[in-house]
DNA sequence: AGCCGTTGATTGAGCGTTCAGCCACCGTTC
DNA sequence: GAACGGTGGCTGAACGCTCAATCAACGGCT
């Protein structure tokens, strides 16, 4: 790495020893804390996480319903790979949509019974895979530092614009 | 989800309050911080994250080539996924194979000067993303927490025989 | 020599995601 | 009421990843 700061067009900041073992340690507990939960869920249950999430939130729903731009937002997803991920969930008969009577452009993605049946069924193991890998390892105070840092990390995101269904936030 | 702590079979130890604002919170920040990363490096760059993770882990190699399965491991990557991506980078001309004359199986990775001009064009950038977005958010306090974090969730899962590819001692 | 389990690496199918483009509908304006 | 830009949602192609299958070469064995 050194030799290119040399050779960079303008000199970045670089990281410091320190904050360059801190970013790759994080780097590798994330993506293989994630690559591990993916797996359980994928294994266990039969879907990836990002479909266990929708089912979450659609449960987590009075009506166990929510409009697809709603839902979109809510498990910050392109609204385009909500549609592929419902028409999936329809699919494996745990989601279905319904037309939306104000708005007829609008749909609604329904949990179905069958899907919260799957939702109960993955959900213990999920949780426990989180726990024993992530929480668990962790002190009481590491884990409100974590929940600390993330927030911060958050709000840095949210502050610079980084919204995921804003495609016209980034100009120049 | 409370009402599925009844409804599951066996669902001990479910999240506290505290514990489920940690990991949404830890849950969100990282993915949001992991797309905006990707997303940056791939408009700047035009690689994926990962690839750039191979060209980094080719540049600090003394001939900048590697046999294909050591490579795999230094970048915590299956071989498969690893053959595809040499593949592309091949066909980007930033990476090229060579044939291995002590095993006639085997077959080395080798940076070439175009795939080390990309890189140092893209690092500034990259490095940059991850100072503003994650290192200036917290305190360094909170920096040297995030490692000590992580590293624990990391020797929670090699632990755990979740493989990790890399055994500690390693690094660059 | 021949066999046989292992290892290095590649391949192809299937899945999830992204991106760009599209259509249908909304609300406003003239 | 016709035209307009904006919005809700869908589609298809391209891409990266995973998984299982495959192949070739190695190394130990009798």
């Amino acid at each position: 790495m050194d030799t290119m700061a040399e050779t960079a067009t303008r000199a970045p900041r670089w990281l410091s020893d320190d904050e360059q073992r801190a970013w790759r340690a994080y780097l590798q507990a994330t993506r293989l804390l994630a690559e591990h939960l993916e797996a359980q869920l994928q294994r266990d249950s039969g879907m990836p996480h990002a479909y266990y999430e929708i089912l979450v939130t659609l449960s987590e729903t009075p009506e166990r319903r929510l409009r697809m731009s709603e839902l979109a937002e809510r498990t910050r997803s392109s609204r385009s790979r909500l549609s592929h991920a419902v028409a999936r969930l329809e699919e494996a008969g745990w989601v279905q949509r319904a037309n939306c009577a104000e708005d007829r452009r609008g749909a609604f993605a329904e949990l179905t019974d069958d899907g919260f049946a799957a939702l109960v069924e993955a959900a213990p193991g999920h949780v426990e895979a989180v726990r024993t890998h992530l929480i668990d390892q962790l002190t009481p105070e590491q884990v409100s530092q974590l929940q600390a840092i993330s927030e911060a990390v958050l709000a840095g995101l949210e502050r610079a614009g980084v919204d995921t269904g804003c495609p016209m936030g980034s100009n120049s």
